[in-house]
Order: structure tokens, then C-alpha cells, then sequence
DNA sequence: GCCAACGTTGGC
DNA sequence: GCCAACGTTGGC
């Protein structure tokens, strides 16, 4: 199983968005970003994601599960553009903050420092144990 | 609200 | 195919 990291704005898509969708999840549509759509190619069903929020919140708040493999964005007629779809799995007891990745050593290569700009990107298995840790959840 | 970083576009 | 111009993103 891979771990990937979405980010959206919670005054585009929150996670209570993504809540209330319930099992069925929701496509993850609107990326035009090839980086991030050839991420969403690579994913597998029952791969895991943390679901971010940049902007006001700039933290990880929740895991959520792909629930389909990547097809055509239905918000668009070009053919470019596909995603996946994904359902919130869990909440995370406590939001793990920009500010708390940051300042952690082991997460300094993190694609979220790095590319901060990159709305869908990859986390390692190791990434992903430690912000599971810090967000109160037992892995 | 600013600005740096990045990706995309289009003229040449 | 290069690169300048432009638009967008997101942290601060």
C-alpha cells in the first residue's frame, strides 16, 4: 500500500465536505496540474491519504482511503485531466500543523516542505507512521 | 496583503 | 525548442 498526501482549502473543499460524504467519497476532480494527476494515476485502491488544508488551517486533519482509480475529472471535457476518489477514513484526534512537520527533523524531506505548491504528492511509509503518531492515532 | 516559487503559455 | 511573460498558489 502507498501513502499520498491531499491538499485542499477548506473554504473550497473541507473535511467536513469530505465527512459528509460518507463511504461513497467524492472525486478528488479540479486538478490541472500534471504532477499531481500523474500521482493520482499511480494510486491504487486502499491506498491511504492525509487530507491537508492549506491557507488559514495549514494542517493535516484527517485519513482518507482511494476509493476509485483514476478517471476523466468530470469537471472538465479535457481529456487531460483524470482523478481518483476518496473517502474519509478517520479524523485525526489532533490536527499535525505545518508548524509541527516543520520543526520535526525526520520530515524535513517531505514533499509538503519542499513543493509546498504540489496538491497531491507522495509520503513515505516512514512519513506517514510519524504523522499518524503526532495526530494521536496508534499505527 | 505581499511576494517568492513554480507551472503554463505563446511568440519567436 | 527556448524563454519571457503571465497567472496561481500558499506561506508568512
Amino acid at each position: 500500500m502507498r501513502y499520498w498526501l491531499f491538499k485542499s482549502e477548506a473554504s473550497t473543499w473541507s473535511w467536513e465536505d469530505q465527512l459528509g460524504k460518507g463511504d461513497a467519497g467524492e472525486e478528488w476532480n479540479g486538478v490541472r496540474n500534471y504532477q499531481a494527476r500523474n500521482f493520482m494515476r499511480e494510486m491504487a485502491l486502499g491506498d491511504r491519504g492525509l487530507f491537508y488544508l492549506s491557507q488559514k488551517e495549514k494542517a493535516a486533519v484527517g485519513i482518507v482511503e482511494v476509493c476509485a482509480e483514476a478517471h476523466p475529472d468530470s469537471t472538465t471535457d479535457d481529456a487531460r485531466w483524470e482523478c481518483v476518489d476518496i473517502r474519509a477514513l478517520e479524523t485525526l484526534p489532533s490536527p499535525v500543523t505545518l508548524e509541527q512537520i516543520k520543526a520535526d527533523p525526520r520530515l524535513s524531506e517531505m514533499v509538503l516542505v519542499k513543493n509546498s505548491r504540489l496538491s497531491v504528492q507522495p509520503v513515505t511509509e516512514e512519513e506517514w507512521r510519524i504523522i499518524c503518531e503526532m495526530g494521536g492515532l496508534a499505527t
